[in-house]
DNA sequence: CTTTTGTGTTAAGTTGTTTGACATTATTCT
DNA sequence: AGAATAATGTCAAACAACTTAACACAAAAG
């Protein structure tokens, strides 16, 4: 026996194996059969007959035909595609990228347009609600018909207010009401998270981290931030920062960073630092492509990344270097929470393996070798929808499990 | 709703209320009434009667009388703690630590002895061993008598195995199955873990932590180490290897450490580190008390934390130095982990504010603002014993729970 | 064509829990 | 002091989730 303390549920929750069932038919690729069920349950085959008979009858699940195994064929169980619709929407710091798609995941339509989180809570809202409402309109849809939307924020989140709390890249945001806001536009139950919890949760349910006990996802863009996963549950910590990497100071006299603090992370290896380095570069007049672009500070991350990708000395090396200050922190980030898996995203993250190969060898340097061997660094096979499917992967788990509870 | 995915139970518990609600009424240190009971676990007054009679009838609880509150007088209950007896082990680097203590953890006696633990898992074990069952005897107890016996060992644990991987400062007892020596030896339910996690789990259930949501122990001695607890559980990471601060990368071309690296938070803060430093200052002839003891290679921690007490500035300056390291780890540490608080407890940790302060200046400087102010720093109030209570009660978790399960 | 094997269903019994009435023991009001 | 009020604990009947055990079903093996 291993066993510690029991954990005291925090809402008491009535058919508790429901739930649990509900959830291993929707994370079961390739569908799941009752007796399957039942043996992860650790009930018997007649209690999941029940079970799932319920979650038929409320149109959560339907059957399908699966393959053999010796006897009798099994009926194949999976989520009813056609049980409603949710909208996942991905907040970022320079644009916003709507997903519309069924209770399998499956995608019927995106939108993504720039938009600057500057501007603050209301101007920014506001664009969003009227972004949302013409694009359903325009596919012939209408709000009513979406059953639940979660919002993703690049912010830490107060679950329970609905709001984000001194978020260093978002001002103007603190305390501002955000979900309310979005309940009384929208009217359907809104979820809000932040966008690299909800990244990790994307590809931990439909990418590269599928099912893995626990996974650290870091979204590298503007900023840098990490989502923790742990059994399929998001981490927050005592008031929701949990996750923040990239305010770990690397370089006690750094760069100056928007937290205030020098040498984070985020001054060293996120978007900025790449830019403001390349910038700095070309005006020491070192040879590189960058140097076409003009007026000269307009030279972006996306950029540096191009250039890197299509062999630009200068900007591979930048991005190597970010790579190598990303796997310092990475690597106290594995001696510390021992995951399975790691997973890169966001925007700096699509050069791929000119960003991993430092990370993974910085990693491997730095880091516990039990944790280091267990760990394996891969790059977010959603690419730069992560956080947004992670938002669908959220408002489905709202809509089912509500409509499980009462019924 | 903020819900996430549901948690699928690894072991498919029976009565899990009477789990649940045997450890409400253990960690209420005033005893806890039926009706309180029912709030916290959602239930009817009617059924946490039968929970509890159930209880009380395995002679797991007791009935006590409690406080007023206005209509009739409440029962209250605790556990009943002339159930069983149990032994927490905590073996360091250089000491063992033996607790004998009943089911509500009230300490009946205690020894401690000194230990190499380079002499391996043989050597070591049958010491410990030994000593158990003179210690038994000469206070007129034996092993049968014994319900169950929780091992702590400064090593990732791999908890399913009972044995270490991989452990920096324990070579040799790599794969030693530990948990199956001592259960032939002792033939009682052995649980084996580590010892920064025990801390963890001592300083919340009896210490400075009490029912903290989101509770890090740090054990700063001869090496450092640290044990995360969520909602009262042990968090172990993939492997077990979770909460190993003491080997995150402080400088890049530090001095170097046992674990291969260099610049690693314990080879800059930890015993040996302080130790090594005080040494070469008085080779260097610095005017301290320490210049005093012969021959000078017999300088530990333990002195110049000693001296450091008494006044000795140069032994303040290096448990300065080593509070200030410790802060940048730890900083690290409340921005990825969140923690509502951080108990600092070990060998090192006995000089109090002299290491706390400069700690809580430097987390407070290198850490997010909303992390760094929801986080409390302490000392650990339960001192050398936090590892050796944290046993303890790891032990009476194992056999309440073992009872109650069946019955 | 029967047997074997794995899968799903049905009906009766068991268990943990709720419901609603009642008993118990304190404080407060008259 | 005696009655009213309030909070706590218990009991018996009803209910819901689950198990047990027998049976029905569909494909592969003999």
């Amino acid at each position: 026996m291993t066993t510690t303390f029991w954990q005291v549920p925090k809402s008491s929750v009535k058919n508790l194996n429901k739930h649990v069932a509900l959830d291993l038919i929707r994370f079961s690729p390739m569908g799941i059969s009752r007796i399957e069920l039942s043996r992860e349950l650790g009930l018997t085959r007649a209690a999941v007959t029940a079970i799932v008979s319920d979650l038929i009858l409320a149109g959560l699940v339907r059957e399908t035909n699966g393959g053999t195994s010796g006897g009798r064929r099994p009926i194949f169980l999976e989520v009813n595609p056609k049980g409603g619709l949710v909208v996942g929407v991905d907040i970022g710091a320079t644009h916003v990228t709507l997903i519309l798609a069924d209770y399998l995941a499956q995608v019927i339509d995106e939108i993504s347009a720039p938009l600057n989180i500057l501007q603050g809570p209301e101007v920014c809202l506001a664009y969003v609600d009227s972004l949302m409402k013409s694009w359903l309109e325009k596919m012939g849809m209408d709000l009513p018909r979406i059953f639940s939307i979660a919002v993703g924020v690049p912010g830490p989140i107060v679950t329970d207010a609905g709001m984000v709390s001194g978020p260093p890249i978002m001002p103007g945001w603190d305390r501002f009401p955000i979900r309310q806001w979005l309940q009384n536009a929208w009217g359907c139950p809104i979820s809000l998270g932040n966008d690299a919890e909800f990244g990790a949760l994307g590809e931990w349910a439909y990418g590269a981290g599928r099912g893995e006990k626990n996974l650290a996802y870091i979204k590298v863009g503007t900023g840098i931030g990490a989502g923790l996963l742990m059994d399929g549950q998001i981490y927050r910590g005592s008031t929701g920062s949990a996750g923040e990497i990239g305010h770990i100071t690397l370089e006690e006299n750094g760069p100056a960073c928007t937290c205030g603090n020098r040498g984070c992370l985020e001054a060293l290896a996120g978007g900025r630092a790449i830019a403001r380095k390349a910038i700095q570069a070309v005006r020491r007049g070192e040879r590189t492509s960058l140097s076409e672009i003009t007026p000269l500070d307009s030279i972006t991350a996306r950029e540096v990344i191009v250039a890197a990708r299509k062999g630009d000395r200068l900007s591979q090396c930048l991005v190597q270097e970010a790579g190598y200050y990303l796997g310092t922190a990475i690597a106290s980030m594995v001696n510390l929470f021992n995951p399975s898996m790691v997973v890169i995203g966001g925007g700096v993250a699509q050069v791929g393996d000119l960003l991993l190969d430092p990370v993974r060898k910085t990693v491997k340097e730095r880091s516990l070798l039990v944790a280091s061997q267990a760990v394996s660094i891969t790059a977010a096979v959603l690419g730069r929808r992560s956080s947004g499917m992670g938002a669908v992967a959220q408002a489905i788990s709202m809509s089912l499990h509500r409509v499980a509870e009462s019924s």
